[in-house]
DNA sequence: GTAGACCCTGTACCTAGGTGAAGAGTCAAG
DNA sequence: CTTGACTCTTCACCTAGGTACAGGGTCTAC
C-alpha cells in the first residue's frame, strides 16, 4: 500500500524539511504526488529513498541540476537507450574522477599524520606538500604496496 | 625567485577570476599576499598549487569552509600536533565514506548500462533499484542493526 | 607624457540551495 | 464540534560562493 505518507511524515523518514521536500518539487528533483481532494500530497516509500538519494548525492558534490539527470537515467519521455547509456557512461567516468582525487587526498592526510608521528610537520603547506610533491617523503623503511584506487 | 606573479598572472595560471581570488584571500583562503609599494599583490607558485587545490576539493564536496580547515592543518598558530593528527584522521574518515558512496553511486551506475544492453530499463527509477534494492530480499533471516543516520 | 592594460577598494548584485512567515484550509482526537 | 497539529500557496528572506561595476591609481610602451 504504498503513497500513505503526508509530506510531514515524508520529510522526517527521510531526514529533510517540509519546506525543502516542497521545494525539491519546484525543482524537478521529486515528481508532483497525487493528491488528497483536500490538496495534500500524498508520498509513499520510493519518495523516502529518492529524497536520501539526494541527500547523498549532494555530500558528494553533485549539483541538484546534476542529481536530476542522475534521476531521470530511464526510459521514457523520449529518450532511448542508447542516449541513456552515453550519459551513464559518461557519469561513470565523472565518478571514477571523483575517487581517484580523493585517494590522493586520503593518501596527503595519512602522509601528514605519519610526518606528525614522525616528528612534525614542518613544511609551509604540509597538505600542498603531500599532494605535489609526492617523493617529499623521506625515505620509509619499506614501501607497502600502494592499493590502486 | 618567487612572487613574481600579479594577480591576473596568478588567475590566469590557477583557472579562476582575478575577483574571485581577492574573494579567497577575504575568506582566510589564500594568505594575504606581500605588496608592492604601489599596492599590488605578489603571487608565487605555491599560490598557483593552493588555488588549484581548492578547485579540486571543491568539487569533491568540500565547502570553502572545510578547503581552509584543510590548508590549515599545520603547526602554528597554536595548534598543537596532536590536534593536527586528530583532525586528519577524522577528515580521512570523512574522505572514505565519500569514496565508499562513489563507488556505490558507480556500480549502480554500471548496472544501468548492462541493464540497457540486456535490453531495457525497465524500473520506475533503475539508478535508486541498482543503488537500494540489492537488500530488497524479502524476509531478512536476522534484524541488521540500524545504521544511525 | 599619454593610451591602454592592469590593479586598488568598496559596494551592489547574482545563482544555488534552501528557510520562514502569513493567511487560510484540513484532519483527528476528545 | 472544537482545538491543536498539520497542510496549502505565495512571497520574502537567508547563506555560500562568487561576479560586476564605479571611481580611482599604476605600469609600460610608444
Amino acid at each position: 500500500m504504498p503513497q500513505t505518507l503526508s509530506i510531514g511524515k515524508l520529510a522526517q523518514a527521510a531526514g529533510v524539511r517540509v519546506t525543502t521536500v516542497r521545494f525539491y518539487e519546484r525543482k524537478g528533483l521529486l515528481p508532483p504526488p497525487p493528491r488528497r481532494v483536500s490538496g495534500y500530497r500524498m508520498y509513499g516509500d520510493a519518495d523516502v529513498q529518492r529524497l536520501r538519494f539526494i541527500q547523498e548525492a549532494k555530500e558528494l558534490g553533485f549539483s541538484l541540476h546534476e542529481i536530476a539527470e542522475l534521476l531521470a537515467l530511464r526510459v521514457g519521455t523520449g529518450r532511448t537507450c542508447r542516449n541513456i547509456q552515453q550519459h551513464a557512461v559518461h557519469k561513470i567516468a565523472d565518478v571514477d574522477a571523483k575517487i581517484r582525487q580523493l585517494n590522493r587526498f586520503k593518501r596527503a592526510l595519512q602522509k601528514l599524520v605519519v610526518q606528525c608521528e614522525a616528528g612534525g610537520t614542518q613544511g609551509a603547506c604540509p597538505i600542498l606538500d603531500a599532494l605535489e610533491h609526492p617523493k617529499t617523503v623521506p625515505a620509509p623503511p619499506h614501501r607497502n604496496p600502494q592499493r590502486s584506487v
